[in-house]
RNA sequence: GCGCCCUUCGUCUAGUGGUUAGGACACCGCCCUUUCACGGCGGAAACACGGGUUCGAGUCCCGUAGGGCGUACCA
């Protein structure tokens, strides 16, 4: 809950009826539509209810479109749709588009896109804040005519000098008001003016925040801000009260870099006459060396993390541990985080980004997959991995299968995607293999004499499986008194062209006899 | 500059006046072992500093330092 504390003075000043001019037709009748719809009427009966005012929680996720969805955004949106869920409320989505100038297509397909592939689902259709302008208007409108705004006709030149000498003066850089007290017909000609927001001069603004606490702000240091633009379109702090208050939102969860705007916007809720919805402003997300994030430092977009090969459960899991804990609980389900999660639960220190605690997620998930599921998850990644295309091209029905059949081994040893494609090559890789330095190193000409040996001791083999492969080997190592390091080690470069797989039994039975010769053969002195 | 917020191992955190300050990641060592992993066991590692309040402060208060956010006709 937030408030607003004015000082009699002020509200003597002001006309007093808000509560009816904020009622226009328009408003009323999106209302009743809303609950036409029966939407309002099903939550009613089916939704948990809000503790604070009994009634069903809706939050909102509002991204601006201006670019990728980041990782900040990733969990702001993640802690709405968990409060959301929960509750048994519902989340919206509202994109936030109202700067013309910066908001693009592209950013709002790319958040869509980003939210989707995290598994955060949002209910009903995705609004366009710009496409309610018409509304954002009327209450400006019903502002101006209640006294809580006026017009101001000052230039960008008049307001830069008044910050500066403020600024001079070590005052904060705010409007002065020069046109808070202009009359009506005082009009300059030929300026179009912009509305601001008429904000109490005394007295402070108080935010009862679920995770801030109690922040008070004095109003003396809140200027009038601007609440319709010289063009007539609507600013930001405007449309999120009027949207926020249209849409029903009862909890509004978001970044801390918004307090100051809360306690705005409380003041607009109030001129108004409207409720505040229930606020908690979370901690930012740092970089890795505690700067603030940026692209340099881990502020990429959801999509740059698909690319690393992570896991949407694992970045979820990740994410949700950012700021937010359920005493010493560090892995959970999608589940048990949406049974825990709770705003009490979350602290106000921001926390620093860590890829190797993220990895760490990541490996254990993958882990924890199933080798079906896994395969799958892999096959619907591929296209976005950077060696993605290019390991689906070589991946034949057989080789598919050998995939599958080596998961197990190649899974726990990969802590993201691209590494499990890393690990799986020698499955699609074509005779002769390359080596790699390592392996190159392993096969001196001894160890390729060992190779043809053991070549020859392989061929002979009846049926081809771990169990008889391995007896062969280690009986082959037996008669050439050679521990099974020296055997496997050279075996696993002729077979990979690295010097790590999964066990060298497992490699051998999913190549198949035929290949497996042929690459021991293309390693040995004699073939 | 001004306003607001933050400060427990390197990192994420538990902790709500009395704890040997716990867990996780990372790191180090040992074990397992055909490589690398996985797994198991063990280790090093923190209450930013200074004042109070209290019989007793990581926990409460004040200050200092450091950090973050805000300060737009952006959102």
């Amino acid at each position: 809950m937030l408030w607003l504390v004015l000082n009699p003075h002020e509200i003597e000043l002001r006309p007093k009826p808000v509560r009816r001019h904020v009622r226009s037709p328009r408003l009323k009748s999106r209302a009743f539509h809303d609950l036409e719809t029966g939407q309002i009427k099903s939550l009613l009966f089916f939704g948990a209810l809000n503790t604070m005012s009994g009634t069903p929680v809706v939050t909102r996720f509002a991204p601006s479109p201006t670019g990728f969805l980041h990782i900040g955004g990733a969990r702001t949106a993640l802690f709405n749709w968990l409060y959301a869920r929960h509750t048994g409320g519902k989340m919206l989505l509202r994109i936030e588009d109202t700067d013309r100038a910066r908001s693009t297509d592209e950013a709002v397909a790319a958040i869509l896109e980003g939210l989707k592939w995290l598994g955060l689902d949002w209910d009903g259709e995705p609004v366009s804040q710009f496409s309610r302008t018409d509304m954002h208007k009327e209450a400006v409108d019903a502002l101006l005519a209640s006294g809580n705004a006026y017009k101001c006709y000052c230039s960008r030149e008049e307001l830069d000098a008044m910050r500066e000498k403020a600024m001079a003066e070590g005052k904060p850089p705010r409007y002065d008001g020069r046109c808070r007290h202009r009359a009506p017909d005082d009009a300059p000609e030929g300026i179009a003016p912009v509305i601001r927001f008429r904000s109490p001069e005394e007295g402070e603004t108080l935010i009862d925040d679920k995770v801030q606490g109690e922040v008070t702000f004095a109003n003396k240091d809140l200027d009038d801000l601007i609440i319709l633009r010289s063009d007539g379109t609507p600013t930001y702090n405007l449309s999120v009260v009027v949207d926020d208050h249209d849409m029903g939102v009862t909890h509004i969860i978001r970044g801390v870099d918004h307090l100051t705007n809360s306690a705005r916007q409380s003041q607009i809720y109030s001129a108004l006459g409207w409720d505040v919805p229930v606020m908690a402003h979370i901690p930012l997300i740092h970089g890795p060396d505690g700067a603030k994030l940026s692209k340099r430092h881990g502020a990429l977009g959801v999509e740059a993390y698909r690319e690393m090969g992570y896991l949407p459960q694992a970045m979820r899991n990740y994410l949700a541990r950012l700021s937010w804990s359920h005493g010493d609980d560090e892995i959970f389900s999608t589940q048990q985080m949406i049974e825990w999660f709770d705003l009490p639960g979350i602290g106000k220190s921001a926390a620093r980004f860590d890829f190797a605690k993220l990895e760490n997620l990541n490996g254990h998930y993958m882990r924890a997959s199933s080798d079906d599921e896994l395969l799958r998850e892999l096959e619907r990644s591929l296209p976005h991995l950077p060696q993605g295309p290019d390991f689906l091209a070589r991946l034949t029905p057989g080789k598919r299968d050998a995939l599958r059949a080596s998961m197990t081994g190649l899974k726990e040893r990969a802590k993201t995607l691209n590494e499990l494609v890393a690990g799986a090559q020698y499955l699609v890789a074509e005779r002769p293999l390359a080596l790699d330095e390592k392996a190159a190193g392993l096969l001196g000409s001894d160890a390729r004499d060992m190779l043809s040996r053991l070549h020859d001791a392989l061929a002979g083999i009846g049926e081809w499986n771990a169990e008889t492969l391995e007896e062969a080997v280690r009986l082959f190592a037996e008669k050439n008194e050679l521990k099974l390091g020296k055997v496997a080690q050279p075996l696993r470069a002729a077979l990979t062209g690295t010097t790590t797989s999964p066990g060298i039994f497992d490699v051998l039975t999913v190549l198949g006899r035929e290949e497996s010769l042929g690459r021991i053969s293309d390693q040995s002195t004699t073939n």
